[in-house]
RNA sequence: GUGGGCGUAGCUCAGUUGGUUAGAGCGCCAGGUUGUGGUCCUGGAGGCCGCGGGUUCGACCCCCGUCGCUCACCCCA
């Protein structure tokens, strides 16, 4: 017997349908159209890749890396991983054809994390993102950071806080390494539970932890800044001047480390104030000058930032930004069961408009219903009374003014009266 | 990986101490005479009460399991 138990999307998955799929594909359109104004061109990878492009990208001992992949093995053996963030992706694209730089590109693309789903993290989610590869330019950390920036502010989203702190390079940073890992193995007693024993395997990631005896032991501990070299001083000097002369508002957040391994100097966040959750950040993002060289290429800096869409849509709706979205033009009404109905959508769409009408030979009331549900400007009614006349009758649906509501148009004006009566609003 | 809450119509939810044919609002469909939406009125369709097992004369209700949703921790987008 055939087992008919209905089928669902896997957990922590979710599907996207008309209603606020639009909103999506406007938060896309608008991040594709400002890219393309900062000079980004799109590049598209597989969403799958060898996993060693992950773990050398993001670090093996990451939390990412570590526990919350998708990993797969294909017929042919070969080991897989569903791609968890879209930047490693990138860089490995980058050393594989080696473009010319700087190499700017943008990424629209669904990333995949094995975690117990909660509001605002899903397994399968959506990011919209930048890298720039082949320059160390301070100034390109400021216009990376000014292109989201710009992007929540074009989108509605209005209470952002611009996180920024340097993580140095590898050489300041692995002399605060040992001075932090002398602290935290001076005070591991006092630490949380889970990095008592642990800290040792990523101690960054101490920093990064919430709990109280955690942040006590840190505070007290040194500070990354306070090891910047004179280099690494000035570049995060460049950028927030830089910052201040475009006009972002910025926040130093000195224990600001982010998640994966491959950052240095510059890190940002962007937390949507209005998420009340623990899962407030909409993006982020930062320099890494080492990933090239780790996934096989020559030494190339680089920097990126990532958005996460879902975590978007839900700041927007809880700050009550409705994105505007696209609606029909006209919809037609057709009682004589014949083609015109037919044909004169096709005409309309044709010549450029949004047209919809309805099936299955409803009443006129009914399609009339229908045509309202639609949201069309207008509505177009064929009857047998204008199919006799060669004309149609157009009707506007938004305004309720009873004089002038409805008038009749001959076939070779509808369109240009669609037009006339859809700009009138 | 750990813990809490919840699974009844397409949606949001009622359902009395376990007791006949499981309800409402919204939505959907059809009507309200002679071609017209958004308001109003009438009618209708639509539910293995998540799934499996147990207790009972009898289970939407109680017990166990399971699947799923949700929230939190961790971490991230």
């Amino acid at each position: 017997m055939t087992d008919v138990t209905p089928l669902q999307a896997p957990i922590g998955t979710r599907d996207i349908l008309p209603g606020e799929s639009e909103t999506f594909a406007t938060l896309v359109g608008t991040f594709a159209t400002m890219a393309q104004r900062y000079g980004f061109g799109l590049a598209l990878t597989p969403v799958f890749e060898d996993v060693g492009v992950f773990h050398r990208g993001i670090g093996e001992q990451s939390d990412v890396a570590r526990k919350e992949m998708y990993v797969f093995e294909d017929r042919g053996g070969r080991t897989y991983a569903l791609r968890p963030e879209g930047t490693a992706s990138i860089v490995r694209a980058f050393v594989q054809h080696h473009p010319t730089t700087p190499w700017k590109v943008w990424y629209v693309t669904p990333a995949f994390r094995y975690e117990r789903p909660q509001a605002g993290r899903y397994r399968q989610h959506h990011q919209l993102g930048v890298e720039v590869l082949g320059t160390e330019d301070a100034t390109l950390d400021v216009e990376v950071i000014a292109l989201a920036w710009r992007f929540y502010e074009s989108v509605g989203l209005r209470r952002v806080t611009l996180l920024v702190n340097s993580m140095g390079h590898a050489a300041c940073r692995a002399i605060y390494l040992e001075h932090l890992s002398a602290h935290l193995s001076a005070h591991a007693s006092s630490l949380c539970d889970e990095h008592r024993e642990g800290w040792s395997r990523n101690p960054l990631r101490v920093l990064d932890c919430k709990k109280e005896e955690c942040v006590a032991v840190t505070n007290a501990g040194p500070m990354l800044n306070d090891f910047l070299c004179d280099d690494c001083r000035e570049h995060f000097a460049v950028v927030t001047a830089g910052l201040d002369a475009v006009g972002i508002a910025w926040a130093h957040a000195p224990r600001l480390v982010r998640g994966f391994d491959y950052y240095t100097r510059t890190t940002f966040e962007f937390i949507a104030e209005a998420l009340g959750s623990a899962q407030n950040a909409v993006g982020g993002g930062g320099r890494y000058d080492r990933l090239a060289e780790q996934l096989g290429g020559e030494p190339t800096s680089g920097i990126g930032f990532g958005s996460g869409i879902e975590r978007l849509m839900l700041a927007l709706e809880a700050e009550g930004v409705a994105l505007p979205a696209p609606a029909l033009d006209a919809f037609v009404v057709d009682t004589t069961g014949g083609t015109a109905g037919l044909a004169l959508v096709e005409t309309l769409r044709a010549a450029g408009l949004a047209a919809d009408r309805a099936y299955d030979g409803r009443s006129m009331k009914s399609q009339m219903k229908v045509a309202d549900r639609s949201g069309a400007s207008v509505a177009l009614l064929i009857g047998p009374q204008e199919m006799a006349s060669g004309t149609v009758t157009i009707r506007d649906l938004r305004n309720s003014d009873v004089a002038d509501r409805q008038h009749s148009v001959t076939l070779a004006d509808v369109v240009s009266a669609v037009r006339e009566a859809t700009n009138r609003a």
